[in-house]
Order: structure tokens, then C-alpha cells, then sequence
RNA sequence: GGGCUUGUGGCCUAGCCUGGAUAAGGCGUUAGCCUCCUAAGUUAAUGAUCAGGGGUUCAAAUCCCCUCAAGCCCGCCA
């Protein structure tokens, strides 16, 4: 409804102005929708803005009346006003399931997100990227994209070779009920403690790196057990975060099958070449001081090369590719679009975030200085249950468990998603078992108390008539939810959906408070009634898009 | 040294790309609200030179330049 209310706004206003650009932008506190195009005409033409606008108010009111926007001027701005038949429209749509879904549209999408090296656990930076990457498969999923989410698994990496000279090394046991990755952590820290201790064990894990890119079976045989012991554990962790892949990629099937091999063929006549005893490429057209590296002087190849065929093989299979990555992968990330421009290959977008850090600096995996994600989510459901307990006493220890599991694995995405991607954070513990007010157990609770309203209240007749202040403005904001999702896919930053969310919950609260439902009669208690469904639907359809469950009882 | 990102009340965050009407929330602090639809809620009070300086503009938190501070990157690691 917003689409269409906004796009006939636009053309009436441009009609009568003739002005391309119509500066429409949000009315604030005065308007749903305002428009500046008085200021730009008034400084062109040197005339008073405010009389423009006047004029301009002459000329459109009358059309905009007969489609229900009523239009104001204070000085130079126009305001439009969405009047009732928008906001039955908006209730009404919001009561459609799955809503907030747009029109289907053509071509294959490839997110890839997480992809952490399997020598360790998720720790709570990695989860920001699954984070992201999973609100946003989500988001163009309800956006009406044809998606793959993949996994890309560095299988073959140095510090695999590390972990497996670990296991072969160092007899390390694994505790009682410790969980694989966590393992393979402690190996991986045990195995460079040994490296810095005797600096000949480099040569041992430059000979793996060597046998494992010539395919030695016994070698192979080796990384794959380590990787996929720590995989598992991955996997066990990304299953508790909502945040499921499609596909897991290896690396190493890009050396085996030849595609790497290939590309670095074609990349050898790219006049862009160097060949001074390794292969690079360089990219100083690109504004890159330092060549872009893919095999080294001994023949085997860097992590980029496996890339490279990676992203090759994805050009092949999607339309359109985009990876999240931390900061730090900045660089290798705008040398791997520059190269794959040069190629004529499909060119990968890239959504950036940046790091999480621990109060004392930041996280390392080798160093074994990391909060893990099983231990975050660990706690904060102990905490989320211990909450449950003291609010809902009777219920049984199972439902209190169920509603924990949802709150916590809700509280620990909602406060990643939240904050904008550019910005660096600072993981506390205090915050993150903080389930105060802009938090998803505060958006969950909403939904749960719209439920128990409805199941309060039996069956009603449908009713769109809305007159409080609160009544409106929470059915002009339940409007919104399609915009913010094309909002989200435009501009490829997620949080808007998780502050979306929450202004949703801080409205519904507001009507909950101002006007009764149950306790209103007739007419009235059907629109209110009418009003409870649409916010409990459009609360529910946006925490299922940011993965979180919309539990009906809390 | 070069590059990228960030800097908004005591603390955390939105707004910045697409400039516009009194800078929006939360935490904290203080004072209230459960014989009333779940108080994980809510009302009010408190609190901001939008890092600093300059510029563009009728208009700057928003665009441009400089400075300062923090984080990240600049490997034949990934």
C-alpha cells in the first residue's frame, strides 16, 4: 500500500510542478510523507518558497483528497497526511500471511557468510557474520530472491596443517564431553605453542602444505578428518544460532578438479601478470600498491588462487554473489573484485563489518583468547531460564526450557543485528545477559501478549475503522514492513529490520496502554481486535526474518 | 608512512549514502503506575558545543577539506 500510495504521490506532485525531483522525504512528527520541492523551485525562480507551496497545495489537494491523502502546508513544506483508507489498507495487508514478502523476481542469488576456518569453535566475531549473513538470506528470500546460502571451508589452509601435525604430534585427549571443534581448538593452540617453541616444526608444516596440494592420499586423508571433525562442531553451533547453509563448499575440490589450475592458466595471459619465479597479478590500475599474490615460488598456491576458482564456479551458478566479510578482509576482498573484473567474470559484492573485540583486545583463535559462541549461548540461556522461572512459575520445566532456548538464541542475534555493520563493538558479558528493554525478548514479549489477547477473545468480525493517535500510528507503521525489506536488499544492511522490529513493539505497547481491546464494545472492539492481529502477524512474519521464533507465550 | 572504517547526553545505539521543520530510542539516576487485555511492560523528570576547526548552501549530525582519537589492513598466512 505504501508503493502505490507513494508513487501516486510522486507523480501528482510532479505533474503540477513540473520538477523531476520532488524531494519527497518522511514527514516526521508532521506528516507521513513531506515534500521540499518549494525550496528548490523558490531559489530558481526567486519567489518566496512559502508561497510556492501554497500554490502547489492548490493544484495537487484535490486529486490526492480523491485517493485519501490529505494535504497541509506550514510555510515552504508540503505535508501529506495518509487519511483512513490508507490505514485499513495497511491493517488489512499486514493480516496476510507472509507478509512483508515481495513480487518474485528473475536470477539466482549466492550468499556466502560465516566461512570460518575449521581450527576452532564459531567465537562471538564470527557470529556477527553469521548473523548478517543469515538476516539477509532471510530478508531476500522474503524479498522474493531464488537463494543459496554456502559455507566456503578452508580445508587446505596452513592452519589445518598445523592442526593435523598436532594431532599426529602431540597426544592430546579429548576431554569427556568436549565438543569436536573445541577440540580441534585446543590441538591447534597446543600445535602452535609447539611451533614457537621449536622453530623446525615449520619445515614439517610447509612438507604438508606441499603433499596436501598434490593430492597425497594419506595427507588428504588427514586434513579432511580434522576439518570435518571441527566442521561438525560448526555446524552443531551455526544449527543453535538459526543460521543454516545450503551447501558447504570445500576448498580443496578446486585444486582436485582442476578449476584452480585453470584460472591461473587464463591469469597467466592476463597482460597483468607477473611471472618473476611466482604468479601474481598486478592491480596498481585498481589502486593497489602491492601485487595480488597466487602461487608461490615453490609452486604451490595461496588461499587467493583457491578463491579465485571459487568464485569462478559461483559465477557460473548465480546471477548475483554476495559475501560477508570481517574488515580485515578488505583488501584481499577489493583485489579478489578487481581480478575477477579483469577475468570478465562475475564480480561478488561484499558486506563488510567490522570487528568484535573483547574488553582486554581483541580475539584470537591461535592464541586461544576467545569467547565461544556455545559458551555465550550456553549462559545466556541458563540466564534466559532462570528469568522464565521467576515470571512464569507454573508452567512446566520443559515450556520454561523451550521459551529460554527462543529468548536467548533471540537475545544474542538481536543485539549483534542491531548495531550497523561499519561499526566496531566491544563484547560484554553484562549487555549481552541484559534482556532489557531494546532487546528481542522485549519484541518477542509484544508478540506473545498480542497472542494472548486473541486467544482471549474469541471470534470477531474483521473491522478497519481507526480513529486514537495510537490506533494510527501502529497501523502506519505495520505499512512499512515491505519497504523495509526492499530497504534491506537495496542497501544490503540488516539492522534496519531488527530497529524495525523493535519500533513495532514500542507502538503495539503504546496502543496496548492508551486503548482496550477485550474491554472496548462493538465496532470499536472488532477494528482493535483487527489491529492486535495485524501487529501480532507483521511482529511475528519480522522476527521469523531475523530468525528469531515468535514464541506465542513468555 | 599509506589505505579503509568509526567518533552523536555519564554509557550504548538510530539518524548520515538520497541536506530541510524542536537531533530519536535504550541503559543509568530520580519520582510514579499491577482489585485494569502477561510489569521481559509503562508514565514523567534528568541529561547533547552531533570529536575539533574550516568550507559549500536559503538550510549541515548529514556533503567537501584539514586536524585529533580509536579499530582494522598494508604476508610467497588465511
Amino acid at each position: 500500500m505504501y508503493f502505490t500510495t507513494y508513487s501516486t504521490i510522486e507523480t501528482i506532485l510532479r505533474e503540477a510542478t513540473g520538477e523531476e525531483n520532488v524531494l519527497l522525504t518522511g514527514g516526521g512528527d508532521h506528516a507521513d510523507l513531506a515534500s521540499t520541492v518549494a525550496f528548490a523551485m523558490a531559489k530558481r525562480e526567486k519567489k518566496n518558497p512559502a508561497a510556492l507551496a501554497a500554490q502547489i497545495k492548490a493544484a495537487i489537494e484535490g486529486p490526492l483528497a480523491e485517493k485519501g491523502v490529505i494535504v497541509t502546508t506550514i510555510g515552504p513544506y508540503i505535508n501529506f497526511v495518509f487519511g483512513p483508507s490508507y490505514v485499513a489498507s495497511a491493517v488489512q495487508d499486514a493480516l496476510g500471511e507472509g507478509y512483508g514478502a515481495l513480487p518474485l523476481r528473475d536470477g539466482k542469488v549466492c550468499i556466502e557468510h560465516t566461512s570460518a576456518n575449521p581450527n576452532g569453535p564459531l567465537h562471538v566475531g564470527h557470529i556477527r557474520n553469521s548473523v548478517i549473513g543469515d538476516t539477509l538470506a532471510r530478508v531476500f528470500r522474503k524479498a522474493g530472491f531464488d537463494l543459496e546460502v554456502q559455507y566456503y571451508l578452508n580445508d587446505m589452509g596452513r592452519q589445518i596443517a598445523i592442526v593435523s601435525w598436532g594431532f599426529d604430534h602431540l597426544e592430546i585427549p579429548q576431554n569427556e564431553g568436549e565438543k569436536d571443534d573445541h577440540y580441534v581448538a585446543r590441538v591447534y593452540v597446543a600445535a602452535n605453542r609447539a611451533i614457537t617453541a621449536d622453530e623446525s616444526i615449520k619445515a614439517e608444516i610447509d612438507r604438508r602444505m606441499g603433499l596436501i596440494e598434490q593430492g597425497d592420499p594419506e595427507m588428504v586423508e588427514k586434513f579432511r578428518r580434522a576439518v570435518s571433525l571441527c566442521a561438525e562442531g560448526i555446524k552443531a553451533t551455526l544449527a543453535r544460532l538459526n543460521t543454516p547453509h545450503d551447501r558447504f563448499v570445500w576448498e580443496s575440490s578446486f585444486v582436485q578438479d582442476g578449476s584452480m589450475a585453470a584460472i591461473l592458466e587464463r591469469i597467466e595471459a592476463l597482460p597483468e601478470a607477473s611471472h618473476d619465479g611466482i604468479l601474481a597479478v598486478d592491480l596498481a590500475a585498481f589502486g593497489f600498491e602491492k601485487e595480488y599474490v597466487l602461487r608461490r615460488s615453490d609452486g604451490t598456491s595461496v588461499y587467493a588462487a583457491r578463491d579465485l576458482a571459487y568464485h569462478h564456479w559461483k559465477g557460473d551458478h548465480f546471477d548475483r554473489l554476495i559475501n560477508v566479510l570481517g574488515a580485515d578482509h578488505k583488501l584481499i576482498g577489493a583485489q579478489l573484485q578487481a581480478t575477477m573484473e579483469l577475468l570478465g567474470e562475475t564480480v561478488p559484492e561484499i558486506v563488510f563489518f567490522e570487528f568484535v573485540s573483547l574488553p582486554e583486545g581483541s580475539m584470537s583463535t591461535r592464541a586461544g583468547k576467545f569467547v565461544s559462541a556455545d559458551q555465550l549461548i550456553d549462559e545466556v540461556t541458563e540466564k534466559a531460564f532462570d528469568e522464565v522461572t521467576v515470571r512464569r512459575p507454573e508452567l512446566p520445566e520443559e515450556e520454561r526450557r523451550s521459551i529460554a532456548a527462543a529468548v536467548a538464541v533471540g537475545a544474542v542475534r538481536y543485539d549483534i543485528v542491531r548495531v550497523s555493520q561499519e561499526k566496531s563493538t566491544v563484547f560484554d558479558w553484562k549487555t549481552a545477559l541484559d534482556f532489557e528493554r531494546q532487546s528481542a525478548p522485549y519484541v518477542q514479549y509484544s508478540h506473545a501478549r498480542a497472542c494472548s489477547i486473541l486467544d482471549k477473545a474469541g471470534d470477531f468480525e474483521p473491522a478497519f475503522t481507526y480513529t486514537t493517535e495510537a490506533e494510527c500510528a501502529l497501523a502506519k507503521h505495520l505499512g512499512l514492513f515491505p519497504v523495509v525489506i526492499r530497504t534491506i536488499v537495496d542497501e544490503l544492511r540488516p539492522h534496519h529490520l531488527a530497529i524495525y522490529a523493535r519500533e513495532c513493539a514500542d507502538l503495539f505497547n503504546a496502543f496496548y496502554h492508551q486503548d482496550p481491546v477485550l474491554k472496548a464494545e462493538g465496532e470499536i472492539r472488532n477494528a482493535r481486535l483487527t489491529l492486535v492481529k495485524a501487529a501480532q502477524n507483521t511482529l511475528k512474519e519480522a522476527l521469523e526474518t531475523l530468525g528469531i521464533d515468535a514464541v506465542r507465550s513468555m
